[in-house]
DNA sequence: CTTGAGCCTGTAGCGACTACAGACCGTAAC
DNA sequence: GTTACGGTCTGTAGTCGCTACAGGCTCAAG
């Protein structure tokens, strides 16, 4: 066990950050391909294992949705330096809908703000975190649960 | 079935804006009481239902997890126009979770937005957001990833 | 030869719903 | 009466992306 040649499970997740199980996990889910096994059936990998599982974290890292990443891997492969279209497609998409999640949180963080410094003047009649709960108006359609869910829909096709 | 007198689950669903399955859900996990039923055995509920479902469905929009609801439900009703030390470390938490993933999803922003815009003016060898997941160092440990999951590990206790 | 770390498979759990299947209820029209 | 239709009932399984076991097997070092 040097350093040329193939390696263990072990030694692919110390090179990647990427825990064991998640190893498996993406190989069960067709991410990852199935590893080539050595005697005694203990998986092996090499190089290329460890470039296309940097890949897939890195995306991971990024947001981008198991399909997502599936999409990106296949590209990589087949357009190596051809054009781009379908990729920057992708990864658009998910900007956008990284921009939404981050506006949503932003006025959640506003809300939320208020409420907690309102709470610290202590000069409110009851406690302004509950009242803002209490007494808002009902939820509406758009709000960030809707859309995240719309997002996930509309991933999942 | 006119205006007052106890309505149907699909009503209250329809004031609240919450899904009957959620509904149903809700008060399989005890955050709504279990509801009174009609000979027919139909849930029935009143204006108070209607006033507790709007109180978690707010909270839930604002991002609380259920066991964050659980805690405020209860603190508003033990102690109304009281104290809020309580519910203002709750929201304050969450505040400072909500900000973290701001922070992460500004950072996920610009990475993509960079590769994207690349991929816009098309003077790159091959495709930016291809090459930006292949080429960029390996992802660490502070990643968004990990304080996501860290974060989730806190709440669960 | 024994120890211990690492690996194997398979399954169940997380959060917060969502989506059925298959039965039952309630009411209005015929 | 009866038929049609929509609402409701229970229970279970699926979603996403892992994570955490249990109960065994392998392999290298001492």
């Amino acid at each position: 066990m040097h350093g040329h040649g193939p390696m263990t499970i072990g030694e692919l997740s110390r090179r990647t950050g990427c825990k064991v199980e998640t190893v498996r996990y993406y190989e069960r889910i067709g991410l990852m391909p199935p590893a080539p096994r050595s005697a005694g059936r203990y998986r092996l990998y090499g190089e290329p294992d460890v470039r296309r599982l940097a890949f897939v974290r890195r995306a991971r890292a990024l947001g981008f949705a198991i399909d997502d990443v599936r999409t990106l891997l296949t590209l990589s492969r087949e357009r190596r330096g051809g054009p781009c279209a379908e990729a920057r497609q992708v990864a658009a998409t998910h900007l956008a809908a990284v921009r939404a999640k981050i506006a949503d949180l932003r006025a959640m963080e506003r809300l939320l703000g208020d409420a907690v410094s309102l709470c610290a003047t202590g000069e409110e009649p009851g406690c302004p975190v509950i009242e803002a709960l209490a007494d808002a108006p009902a939820a509406e359609r758009g709000s960030a649960r809707s859309r995240r869910g719309a997002a996930a829909r509309r991933r999942r096709g």
